[in-house]
DNA sequence: TTCACATGTGAACAGTTCTTCAGATGGGCG
DNA sequence: CGCCCATCTGAAGAACTGTTCACATGTGAA
């Protein structure tokens, strides 16, 4: 879709699109890396994978902490377990998630720091 | 959403959920970071974003490198510069653009940097 | 001014995604 | 065994998203 030369299109700087194409990540990497971040896209997901951050928790407390239903909760897991973002430890019949992806992490790392920071250059947003 | 105390859900460790849930980022924070994970999260735009990583295109030279045609490209623009993301200067009847958020060039160099890593860990991808 | 061209926009359609509800699964306890 | 409870699942509907097509805008050149 990228690959063929310019169909129809017309080309202003040619030197500079054929070295930005070369160096343009492959369609498959770029299709996982937008679904990764697709799956941050969701505020409910987000507020899981935060919870998270700091250490496992089982679904009911993941409920609980992030407000959504439980089916909802599990219907989210579901989609983060299926990318390996997330792993489930069974014991008995509670399951217990925790994050299972260093790139993810990092994500969401920078994504609370960047919250943080933007508090304290925004800090009449408190409620 | 998130801030009244559960209404009918059970919980396991009240304590951790309590904690966790006085370190969750503020409703707000929460979407807009979702909102701008979402904007990475369409190949199309990230096709845009990465190819603006090395300075300002115009948009016909973004259709030539990303392969969308320049109404997908002009829609895509027109989303990115509502959220501050991309910024346009105005040349005749050309319009340049370039990145205007050190955050997302942050998660977007993040992103090319685990493409790159993962290339180097499965070079089977190789075509 | 008049034309051509780069870009921007609106409406409509197709495909996808999130939520909810109702019920399935499967482990522990009496 | 029989029941309860935590979690999981499928289906259905509503809401959202991306693309396309046709046309609007506005600038430069003749």
């Amino acid at each position: 879709m990228a690959e063929p030369d310019g169909c129809a299109v017309r080309v202003v700087d040619a030197e500079r699109v054929a070295s930005v194409r070369e160096r343009m990540p492959a369609e498959r990497d770029l299709a996982d890396t937008a679904e990764v971040f697709g799956l941050l896209s969701d505020p409910g997901r987000l507020r899981l994978l935060l919870a998270l951050l700091e250490g496992e928790l089982c679904v009911c407390d993941l409920a609980a902490v992030s407000g959504m239903s439980e089916s909802a909760v599990s219907h989210a897991l579901r989609l983060l377990r299926a990318h390996r973002v997330v792993k489930a430890r069974r014991s008995g019949r509670m399951a217990y998630y925790r994050l299972d992806d260093a790139h993810v992490r990092m994500l969401l790392d920078l994504a609370v720091a960047h919250i943080e920071h933007s508090e304290v250059a925004h800090p009449e947003r408190e409620a």
